[in-house]
Parts: C-alpha cells; structure tokens; sequence
DNA sequence: TTAAATTGTTAGATTAGTCTAACTTTTTAG
DNA sequence: CTAAAAAGTTAGACTAATCTAACAATTTAA
C-alpha cells in the first residue's frame, strides 16, 4: 500500500506550521535561512535541515545546500490558506464569541489546523466575507488573494493629522491589554499633538477624548491610515 | 530535562482517542478486551497492547496481562472531559453555526482535542449550559457529570402510545439525511399504530402529520421517552 | 587574507505511534 | 478433555519529529 500522502497532498500539522513561519519570514527577508526558521520556531537547525528536504520532495519548497530557502507556488498557497484559517477563526473567536483580541491567537493556532472547508466556509458567511482580522490583519481569500492595505507606522505620522488605527504589529497580550485601557481598538481615531525630540515619545488625543503619551516602541507597533 | 508530561498530565491526541474509546467500550460491556479496543479504534492488537501499557503507567487505567482492562477515575475523568468537549462542539456547529446533525460529528472530532478552557467554557454559555447534543446524547458538566436520562428504544415501544424522540443510537450520514427526509428530528412525536410481527416493522405516525413504515432497524435506532 | 564566528550539514539517538510476524495464553467446541 | 480457534503478547521494523555532537562551509572582521 503507497502512502496516501502522495495522492493527497495531505500534509502534517508540523509541516504546515513549518509552511506557515516559511510564508512569515518570507514578507520580512528576501533571503530565507536555515537559521531564521529555526529561531522562528524555536528548534534547533538540524531539524530544520531535514524538515526542509522533506518539504522539498513534496515540493512545497525549493532547496539547495547552503542556498537560501524558496517556497514554490504550491507551498505558499497552503501556508496562505493555513492563514486564512487563521484569522478567520481570530475574528469569528472575537467578532461571534465575544473573546478579547489578546485572547484568540493562541486558540487559533490550534483551530488553524482543523481540516474541513464547511467549517471555515460558514465562518468566513458569519463574519461576511471579512477582510481583516481582530489585529488589522488581512485575510486571504478562498483563491490565497489578500486585499491590499497600505497602512503606516504612528510612529512615521505628523502633528495634527487624523489618524485611524488599522492594526497593531505587537501581539503580545501585555501590548493588547495596554490598549484596551486607553481606550483604543481598531477604528480608534489618534491624533499626534506634540513629538519629543531627545525620546520619539508622542503626546497624543485618542478618540476626541483622552490625551494620553506614547513611547516609540508604542507608536512603532500602531499601524494607521 | 524531565519530560512535561510526568508533572502536567498532558496527553496526546492519541492517547485522548483511547481514554475516549475505553470510555464508550465501559458503557457496552462490562469487560473490556484488547480485541475490543484495537477493533473500535480500527487498529493492531500489538499496537493497543503497547498503548495501554504507557496508558497504565500514566494511572489512566488498570491492567494486567490477559486481563480486563479498566479505567481508573483520572482516565474516566479525562474521558468524560473530551466527550463534553465533543458534544458541546456538535451542538454549537449545529445550533449556532446551522450545520446538519449530519455534519457535525467529523469536525468535532478534530475540535474535541483543542486545548482551551475558555473556549469550551465560552459556548457552554452561549448554549446556555445544555445537557444533550444534536443527537441526544447527554453532556458531562464541567466536573464530568452526566445528566440522568431515561430512554427506551422505538422498537420496545406499544401501539397508540405518544412518543417524543429524544436521540438516535446510529449517527451516520445516511441515516440523519434519511430521518430529516420523512420530517424527524429531536422533539418530534411518534405514535406506533402497527406492528408487523413477521419483520418486527412499524407502521408510524409522525408529528400527528405523515404516515409511514419503518423498518426494525430503523426503530432500534431511535431513542424515545 | 587568514582566523574566528556563524551558519549549515550529517550521523546517530530518542520517543510516539504504528505495523507484521512469530509465539503464547485463554476460550470454545467437539 | 483435548484440539482448534480466538485473543493476547513480544520482538523487531518503520516513519515523523525531535535532539546532541561532530564536522563542514560560508561569512565576517581583524
Ligand atoms: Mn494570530
Ligand atoms: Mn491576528
Ligand atoms: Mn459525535
Ligand atoms: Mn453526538
């Protein structure tokens, strides 16, 4: 009996969370290294060596010794149809389910994994076909498209410009809950008031309410448009 | 490094099928065989040998060579949890996601492993802390225990008497897309106005609606009070 | 431009989960 | 009560996913 791996494409729940770090790091490099899989994962480089020649006989990436690593068309369709499940689950967790959006990540790196097309098609219905998810992320369509979104950094904005938060890039629930108690959430209205030069600290006006100061680090993992 | 597992109870996936198993065998027969499990679970012999001797190491279970196998406490324990997670999984997909009864079982089975307190928590109160599952079976508490039910087969059931279904013993696809093809569900009211003593068949009124015949499987596999 | 540091590869070990094949114990039927 | 059948066990092999340790190639910096 042939494995049926071969027919279907099936793939492990570690081959796509490897596809899914592969999809990450390939927004952030240009060039993808043993190394930089390895840290992302937090595994150690000979288990990456033989995960990626794995990988690569299924054809889910391009390797080469000591070359940089390539995901093929077929690897980044999975991963982007891994991220959609994702983030979809992120929102239905908020949006459905009433879960706060330093709550959701980690269940839907379990749910994420879930094979079935009804359960994800009729969550994608629920939330109407979403675009972004409870971080300001996009969510890629059934065919891998992701909408397109150009958002900037607070911490690139000018003084007295309205700006509206789209997204953060910090997920780290300490962060999320930082912005739960000033008050801010994705569609929060942020204007820069004043900058400090010696700091890159920013006093800002959130929502037409409260002034409140922001450190770099704050402004830098804000994304707005 | 001492493994994880010996301080945090974890599990596999794996091993939560087994303890799930053994559960439902426990409610079948009084002695449960290795035979027994290898042919619900669909594998080896050799294989649940192995199995239940890591199982046993882990005070999941009791067993002894040649013996019958049993669950102790902390694995009826763990097993009763992961069923609450399963029911609770299909009534949500069902009640508040509007798939089939049909449809739910196959996904369930993959969510009943997620690991998250708050999720399963979070649609125990959306559903208002049910008891039963689409398909009437009855949902451990959060403390693993099970709401008291008495049901009786249609098939012992007396002619002219007022039944309402309260759950079906066959959960496979054709059989739920064939009682929601003559209008039953859970609720419905069931009224035997014959019996045909060569076939055991029942001639049924449905719903005080439809008149139809079923046969004796049919009646054995539907719960009624 | 060579030495040190970093990155990458290979070999070999380990654990979970599975199988087949051979053997043993228990159960069942004649 | 025995012989055959059924059930159970053990040994040995395999795959996926990981690790450590040793070694090799590449990159960086002195
Ligand atoms: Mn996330
Ligand atoms: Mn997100
Ligand atoms: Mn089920
Ligand atoms: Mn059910």
């Amino acid at each position: 009996m042939l494995k049926d791996d071969i027919f279907t494409g099936m793939i492990t729940l570690t081959e796509e969370n490897y596809l899914k770090a592969l999809y990450r790091l390939s927004l952030e490099t240009e060039e993808i290294s043993v190394k930089d899989i390895a840290d992302s994962l937090d595994i150690k480089m000979s288990t990456v060596n033989s995960m990626i020649k794995r990988l690569a006989e299924k054809k889910l990436l391009r390797y080469e010794k000591y070359k940089a690593i390539e995901l093929t068309e077929k690897g980044k369709k999975m991963a982007l149809h891994i991220l959609r499940k994702h983030r979809l689950t992120e929102l239905f967790l908020s949006k459905v389910m009433g879960l706060g959006w330093e709550e959701v990540h980690d269940i839907a790196e379990q749910i994420e994994h879930i094979q079935s097309d009804l359960f994800f098609d009729r969550i994608d219905e629920m939330l109407g076909h979403p675009k972004f998810d409870p971080h300001g992320e996009p969510i890629p369509d059934a065919n891998g498209k992701l909408p397109v979104f150009k958002a900037t950094q607070l911490s690139e904005g000018v003084i007295n410009k309205k700006y509206k938060l789209t997204g953060v890039l910090n997920h780290e629930t300490a962060f999320l809950k930082f912005l739960d108690s000033v008050g801010l959430s994705i569609g929060s209205v942020i204007v820069i008031k004043d900058i400090q030069d010696f700091d890159r600290s920013m006093s800002v006006l959130l929502n037409n309410k409260s002034k409140t100061i922001f450190s770099q680090t704050v402004c830098e993992n804000l994304l707005v448009v």
